[in-house]
RNA sequence: GGAGUUGAUCAAACAGUCGCUCCUCACUUAUUUAAGUUUUUGAAACUUCGCUGUUUUAAAAAUCUUGUCUGUGGGGGGAGGAAAGUCCGGGCUCCACAGGGUUAGGAUGCCAGGUAACGCCUGGGCGGUGUGAACCGACGGCAAGUGCAACAGAAAAUAUACCGCCUGGAAGUCUUUUCGAGUUCCAGGUAAGGGUGAAAUGGUGCGGUAAGAGCGCACCGCGCUGAUGGCAACAUCAGCGGCAGUGUAAACCCCAUCCGGAGCAAGGCCAAAUAGGAAUCUACAUGCGUGACCCGCGCAGGAUUCGGGUAGGCUGCAUGAGAUCUGUGGUGACACAGGUCCAAGAUGAAUGACUGUUCGCGACAGAACCCGGCUUAUCGAUCAACUCCUUAA
């Protein structure tokens, strides 16, 4: 498992090094404030319709360059998921603290997740697994 | 010690790193497309012979004040016992300000008390379950009316006679001296017995009878009347009546009590786009509308005035039937008095992530205007009172 992060996390890293470096910000005391977020459907509406989709089983992310120098997340988790709201708050809290640690791999984007009833059975590890897969897909997307 | 009943409390703990949200304090930065204050300059009006002064307006500036914004730091708060289901009752808000009605509709249903109120709670009564602590109960009325009761059964509601029991008559049989016995048919009596059913005109015993029957009697049950106890539901006792009478009201219905409607996406404020309407006053024929319906009520006409309002933002939005402690009254729910405290407020929606240590290895589950209840889900832990069994003294 830790393996595979640091291999993913190793590949990005190397082709995004500039980037880290102009906006100043280390990785390591990464922040999400309000301007980190997606605040009203407008917003949610122009990534789903314009921007570029990966997936697999657990989420589907969809990905467009913003003109901040700063990325954006916008969640959603429906109660097609989970019944519970406990659930879906977990499931919430794993993409919210995965976004705020890995931001900055690729900043400049607005980047909206959406979670599949898979995510409901899965537990934080595999989220988290589920998490890096997709992110690395999308961020093959940036490099082409 | 074991098994259990009821009530109450808790909802893994600690440390570190990073992060979110709200409040607060300090600093930092920027802005006049914030406001004030002060200063300077220009213009206009008035004043003065003039200098000048006053007012208005425009522009600019500031080691100023307040606010906002950018960011940093310090301090503090940050899900539940059910936050859930949205099943009741309220607060709050708007509506035609909720007024009248022997109408409709809905809810509740032993009695008394508590409460803002309730379908909730407490205490009591009655019935049922349990050895017991206790628990459970839509627990008014079918001797007002109407309806329904599958299958089985003779019969399911004005009672009725299938088998049986008994009496009488006729026919013929047996024994045959008669008495008598039994068979078939007919007429009648009978609700003891059988069988059916969830349910069949009260139960047991004695008498009585052709056989039976509250036909009579005793006790029980039921109904009525009275007395006693109790605020009452009801209980106990006495007398009278042979005795109304199947069940079903979670069937219609009757009786008593209560209920206006819609909801924070309520409502208020600011306000791009867009469209021409909106508010106030006043008159009453007609028309229209109305939130169950009727009465009542409102709107349309005319006059006057100029704002109205979607997206979005702000607010409502956290001091309340508040929490807690003590005392007093009450069997209790609870009430009263005094002290102390302020305890989430998000809005694409915070309350988290990771690491380490410990243990009994962690259930159900996430606030969305706010309270009081009910119901449902739930790994367990602790405390108190009580019950049963066993052992010891």
């Amino acid at each position: 498992m830790q393996d595979v992060r640091r291999a993913g996390h190793g590949y990005l890293r190397s082709k995004l090094e500039p980037c880290v470096k102009k906006t100043g910000v280390s990785a390591a005391s990464a922040e999400f404030k309000k301007s980190n977020r997606l605040l009203n459907s407008e917003q949610f509406k122009r990534v789903l319709r314009k921007g570029k989709k990966s997936f697999n089983p657990v989420f589907l992310l969809f990905i467009l360059p913003n003109n901040h120098r700063h990325s954006r997340l916008g969640i959603t988790v429906s109660k097609k998921v989970s019944r519970r709201a406990v659930d879906r708050n977990r499931i919430k809290r794993q993409v919210r603290e995965f976004f705020r640690t890995n931001q900055n791999t690729w900043p400049g984007y607005d980047v909206v997740m959406i979670a599949n009833p898979q995510a409901a059975n899965s537990d934080n590890e595999a989220v988290q697994e589920a998490l890096r897969n997709v992110w690395f897909k999308a961020g093959q997307y940036i490099n082409n």
